[in-house]
DNA sequence: ATGCAACTTCAAGTCGACTTGAGGTCAAGG
DNA sequence: CCTTGACCTCAAGTCGACTTGAAGTTGCAT
């Protein structure tokens, strides 16, 4: 089993497609990996983790094998991943005073109104790019 | 214009058609709605920057319209949120780390390292559920 | 009266990361 | 020897939230 790296074979051959990984050889119709894939899936795993996409990812990798990784791209990614931490934190705030409220109606806790309208704010006007979950 | 509300007339009739608005009328093909779709606007951005998805905020509207917002399910979302956001913070420690690390190569780095075995360990094994972005 | 931007319809397309389905092949264990 | 089940190929499907395209209609300002 090659599955011994966790992910299963239909995503290996998709990251084969998209170049991410290479096989080195086959066996009858199986492909062969050599262990370094494992490193690369493992990079590839924190590079999802860490939010970057597989394109991204991919050129995270030069055209040698190893990795070329950029400090500044992984500092500005967590300086993203700060941004999107701060609003989640005040989501989840708002959140857990809503469910505290003890307002008749939601629509009746101020708090709950000022995220509706920092909500609506962010909607309206700018297009916004990217918030995602 | 209909679109003071910040959305997209293809937005608006997708939600229409996905029964989270309703347009009370039309003058000519125009749809025309009342201003209290733009509370349920709001309402839906809110839902969607807290993480629920079109359907799951669908089922917070009442079929009388007004909203039936279940308390525990604010709360459920809030602890999600909170997992999300400590998950967060350590990938953005660790990517702080790797982008300051002086090691000639991340893969020495012990701390990359680690986030790699953390990344690795989170894809084998356990199917993993919707960790997203 | 007329020009035109903003709307309408409906079907289909987009994006990302895979998975699924149908039909086929093959190496190893009993 | 033969079964079995893990793999193979290739095309197409899935999910969510919309957008786009093509072709047509309309309300409003001038």
């Amino acid at each position: 089993m090659v599955r011994r790296s966790g992910v299963s074979a239909s995503t290996l051959r998709f990251y084969e497609e998209k170049r991410l990984i290479a096989s080195t050889g086959r066996r009858g119709l199986h492909r062969l990996f050599d262990p370094g894939v494992l490193d690369r899936l493992a990079l590839i795993a924190l590079g999802q983790a860490a939010g970057f996409s597989l394109d991204e990812i991919a050129l995270m990798f030069g055209p040698g094998g190893r990795p070329r990784i950029d400090r500044h791209m992984l500092a500005a990614k967590a300086d993203e991943l700060d941004t999107k931490i701060r609003e989640l934190s005040a989501m989840r705030d708002g959140l857990r005073h809503a469910a505290a409220c003890p307002a008749r109606s939601h629509m009746e806790c101020p708090t709950f109104r000022r995220l509706l309208r920092a909500a609506a704010s962010g909607t309206a006007g700018a297009r916004r790019k990217k918030i995602a979950t």
